[in-house]
DNA sequence: AAAAAAATCCCGGAAAACAGGGGTTTTCTT
DNA sequence: AAGAAAACCCCTGTTTTCCGGGATTTTTTT
């Protein structure tokens, strides 16, 4: 038997998941929850699964973070990222730091069961879509998601809110050139050479 | 019996929306679509829904125009949004277009009965949080989404891409006046004083 | 406690964007 | 076919951002 937690804030969601493992007899699914701080404390007092099929956006965390930190601390559980995003940063972020399987949300139901069976194999599973979306992309160049910092995030957000360097400097009582040099480090992060595009691929990666 | 189609591009979603209403033997779920394009030719050729439960971000077409397409044909169909998203304007265009209910998709399956039965007797239905996000906006600035040409969305993706106005003066064979011209508006229609921050609400509506 | 990372501050010149006016020609819609 | 809307073009001055270097002080992590 297949132990398998589901972490996903929709609850339709989580009962189509749940009914489509349903099918498969070898697959049970002990619990689920909608957020990440729950599914941490449950690993931690009581749950022991196999699988963790966990959704990218989670209301607390990123599924990025969160995967990190499980891994880190239950290396044996195997956990497919669950997305409605086939941007290759995301998909690439998401495996380096620990994900066996990447599946989109538009995948059909015995996508999902076979991304089990292969992870539970020791194999890596990548839905059709996501195999595309990091083909087309140079192996070479594979892009991950930029950490930024908690300020330069502070600074990203003011920025999107339309506000100018000054305006940014005096709310946060910095001098212009800090805020220069923060939105400096952003572009440079983001690899890219005007503020236009940092926001644009922050809101794509759901940073802001 | 109320007759509900359902319009929603992640069959695991679909799944999850059908197990929920078939514990209400009112309702009887029709028929599924994951797309705009095979509804409105289903609504020709077959089917007579009560209702319509219709996803705000499908893959063709925006929920925002679907539904303004199928209240004008058939004005007697109810139409539920189900979003992910509670951003005012996002709400504020559905209901202008002839939605009769909006439900974020992290509301509890009974939410969404209780919104069939609602609207079926004649009556708006908003969920929890988006009554929030519409009573937190001033009721007279309440924003629509701008409706912007095919030509600012060119310009609008190109500006997101990270070129300047000359560059994409010269890939559009048009002045860089012009593009001024339809940076200006963009402006103007998005209500922002910076190319920045239409970027960043584009992005909001999925409008990039 | 040492090293690394983050946050802060500084400058000057070049490049781009913004503000706020003007107008003409296509292309839809009625 | 008329009117409206979209797309196009033009100008000048001002503001803001970008680029290219710096440097110092706090935090955080190891």
């Amino acid at each position: 038997m297949i132990k398998v937690i589901v972490v996903e804030d929709h609850p339709i969601m989580v009962e189509g998941l749940k009914n489509i493992l349903r099918t498969d007899l070898t697959i049970d699914v002990i619990g689920d929850y909608g957020n990440g701080k729950s599914v941490l404390q449950a690993l931690e007092e009581k749950e022991h699964p196999d699988v963790i099929l966990m959704d990218v956006n989670l209301p607390d965390v990123s599924g990025i973070n969160l995967t990190t930190e499980i891994k880190k601390k239950y290396e044996d559980i195997r956990i497919i990222a669950l997305s409605v995003h086939d941007e290759q940063p995301v998909i690439h972020s998401m495996l380096q730091n620990g994900a066996s399987g990447y599946v989109l949300k538009n995948a059909l139901g015995n996508e999902i069961i076979k991304a089990i069976n292969t992870v539970m194999d020791g194999e890596e599973y990548l839905c059709t879509s996501t195999r595309e979306a990091l083909k087309s992309a140079d192996q070479d160049l594979l892009k991950a998601i930029p950490r930024i910092t908690r300020r330069e995030k502070e600074i990203l957000q003011l920025i999107g809110k339309g506000l100018t360097t000054i305006q940014i400097a005096e709310q946060l009582f910095i001098s212009t050139h800090t805020v220069e040099s923060h939105r400096k480090n952003l572009m440079e992060k983001f690899g890219v050479n005007n503020t236009t595009s940092v926001v644009k691929l922050a809101a794509e990666y759901k940073l802001l």
